[in-house]
DNA sequence: GGGTTAAAGTTGCCATTGACAACATCGGCA
DNA sequence: TGCCGATGTTGTCAATGGCAACTTTAACCC
């Protein structure tokens, strides 16, 4: 073994995810990490200042991996706001189970992660999806005329609420296996759907808008 | 002091409540616990196997004032069942508001708590709630006509993600102080207007109704 | 090339913690 | 009254996080 490991801090990264993934956040060592690695007890140090901050480096690269990944998916998804819309929510609900050890991290509400520029850009692109979603979904009169951004903020805690559910394990009655994909896209056809623009939703008064 | 503190189960769960409302549930330590209250160090586990028992101790008591909150606030609310659904989701999410202690437990991926009969039944006149409320919504022609379970899971998830992102520390744009209120109630109303039963949601077609 | 230096890894140490065992005390009950 | 189980106590151990002091390596400058 080389004095020094070389790039022994995404080591350190990947295999944490890889503990949290199995056996959570709660059971994640920094000793018992240099142990399975290989290096002393003392290693991880040199490059996260305590445990918190493997965990806050941990949740800035999930940030940056799911902001990727749905963004990725609303791309793919093609021009139709309403389309890339759906897309977006229903890759942000697979994210977390794909990648569970991530989306704990990030979620976890005392591990609080830094935002760097790309990072604010990404939910720049994030947002504007929503937005562009629910104006055409106004426009198209089958969604209420609240503030827009109150339904970029409802549609991201639903969303969020979805994943929290599919990851507790105290929720039983949830499909798991080949159903929960068709589950997911109901979930989120509920909060728009982009296959019903011929139907009304709620709210056809126009006037009553928000948005600036 | 007497050598039989008496009811040192209750104080205990009671100062971790407080603990984790301060500091969060990774700042709670058995050992100092039982230094706030004044008891030796080892006194808590006559009542808590380890801490992961004494945290689920904690959720459980938590569902238990969660449910009853939220039941409560729904039966004030009167008869009609929209106006019931929506002071039950207004509840939930003052709920975490007001207990940040107790629904951090609950929430928290690696606490799971058991559910007694007690519990199982407020679950019940919860599911009923959203459900009557779901189905006059749909009679009325402004819901989507989807699987009324759907509706039930989708409100529910909804509520949660609403806590989850008020709870949450890297959200900065969430309103906070006397505009919350008004804030939640936008939201919930987002899932089920109750004061625009004459307008119509998404769908009219009623023979695509799933529920059974 | 050789020496300097800073980054990165190491060993050693200490306080805190959770968990367990053995012991002490209290209260209720036969 | 005397027994006994529940409850609290002291003592101990291994594991952990965090810090300090030391060592090795690689890069850089001359």
């Amino acid at each position: 073994m080389t004095y020094h490991h070389g790039n022994l801090r995404k080591v350190l990264l990947d295999r944490a995810a890889a503990v949290i993934a199995e056996e959570g956040i709660e059971a994640l060592s920094l000793r018992a990490l240099a142990r399975d690695i290989g290096v002393s007890h003392a290693a991880p140090a040199r490059h996260f200042k305590d445990r918190a901050d493997l965990l806050r480096a941990l949740a800035t690269e999930g940030n940056h991996r799911l902001l990727a990944y749905v963004l990725a998916a609303a791309d793919a998804a093609g021009t139709d706001p309403l389309v890339r819309y759906n897309a977006l929510g229903q890759a942000y609900v697979r994210f977390s189970l794909e990648f569970p050890a991530y989306y704990r991290t990030i979620t976890h509400p005392e591990v609080a992660a830094e935002a760097d520029e790309e990072l604010r850009q990404s939910r720049e692109s994030w947002h504007r999806i929503i937005t562009d979603a629910a104006r055409k979904a106004q426009d198209a009169g089958w969604l209420p005329d609240e503030d827009v951004e109150d339904i970029v903020i409802f549609s991201t805690a639903t969303v969020r609420g979805i994943a929290a559910m599919l990851g507790d394990p105290m929720q039983e009655r949830l499909p798991g296996g080949p159903e929960r994909d068709a589950f997911i896209e109901r979930m989120v056809r509920l909060i728009i759907d982009p296959a019903a623009p011929q139907k009304s939703r709620n709210g056809n008064d126009r006037n009553k808008r928000k948005n600036k």
